[in-house]
DNA sequence: GTACAATAGGAGGCTGAGTTCCGGTTCCAT
DNA sequence: ATGGAACCGGAACTCAGCCTCCTATTGTAC
């Protein structure tokens, strides 16, 4: 994202201090959208930063292209998560543990909350990126479904759905708390015993 | 809410007209805001009352109020479903009955399915009104409890965040793919094959 | 029919948040 | 050490949305 010392053609690699900051930049960034979702304010994530919102602008031109790199930056972390979670050798576990990582992250970040929630892939690199999470769920999900551990009722596209609204809850309570949320949710996902659902959409 | 002819005390009952626009933006209100959210803006509102915004803020001293008489509307609507709810002779289905309606109510008003997932109960009144709906569905809960067909380690507060989690995907997509989560859900509240909980926060 | 007071309407003020701009400063190549 | 390009900072600008104010209008009592 930052070219190194050394790097590419006509330009010289950037300043020292200008790579200092743009990780400041980045970090800031990411606690305020944590902390206040996504009306934090580039105010806020300047003075966390300990730098003129001037600089803040340099760096990424506009409120959205700093979130846009954080949320990349997040959903990276859930595909490696989702890939991890897919060499556990139970598949229900491995199901579960992607499910309760996913409201993790969302119970620590608001703005990623947010941002699944709102179901805003603007720029088309979010875009791919959703499309590698969802294909990382998918595989597990299809894994536990055969193992008929996973009801097989279920759609490929609910599970990100039902974590989504789930983010609503987790956001606003205690962790204690949407373990409980999770558990019933997962209780309703279970292959055993689950009552007929209307059709898929 | 406003005094009909040949009300009380001192001032004469209100014009005609004003009678009939109180109508008209309480109605405006609650289209914008059924459609847009909380984001829905006070022209907007005004455009679809016929009026101008002087006249909404004449009936109403803020975009709040206005915002609170729909809410109170709302909620009352809500606590009738449930007391009707309230009456269905089995236990279980009177409790799904509520929680569908809740969805149902949630899916077709964007604005207080935000509301009830920002959780601002900022009045008195609204506070009020939200503790009689808590009232009502902590009674139909009880039931389904006792009669063995509610698990019994959901806690009365759980139920209403639930709801408020799926009103997230309930808002961003058709019904019958939140009819699909209310079920999984709902299988995940049954009594039969729950699996244990994490203890109440 | 007339007077009066309440009501309607919408241009403009006010505020807050994102973005721009430019003088001063700092780092790097020579 | 020094010239100059890149970078920094934050005051000022822009724009959108809530709200106010003042004039014209309309309903109601006598």
């Amino acid at each position: 994202m930052f070219p190194g010392p050394a790097t590419t053609n006509p330009p010289r690699s950037p300043r020292a201090d200008a790579v200092r900051n743009h990780v400041r930049v980045l970090e800031a960034g990411a606690a305020a959208f944590a902390e206040y979702g996504l009306d934090a304010q580039m105010d806020d994530v300047a003075g966390r930063a300990g730098v003129g919102v001037g600089t803040v602008y340099r760096h990424f031109p506009t409120k959205e292209a700093l979130l846009e790199a954080l949320l990349l930056d997040r959903i990276g972390e859930a595909v490696a998560a989702g890939r991890k979670a897919a060499l556990i050798e139970d598949p229900w576990e491995g199901f579960t543990t992607i499910l309760r990582r996913a409201a993790e992250m969302q119970a620590a970040d608001r703005g990623f909350a947010e941002l699944l929630a709102a179901g805003l892939a603007r720029t088309d690199a979010v875009q791919a990126a959703m499309a590698e999470l969802h294909e990382t769920t998918a595989t597990v999900m299809r894994r536990a479904q055969a193992a008929g551990s996973l009801r097989a009722d279920v759609a490929l596209e609910d599970v990100p759905n039902l974590m989504c609204g789930l983010s609503r809850v987790v956001g606003s309570s205690d962790r204690p708390a949407w373990e409980r949320y999770l558990a019933i949710v997962l209780d309703g996902l279970r292959a055993d015993r689950a009552t007929a659902l209307p059709p898929a959409a």
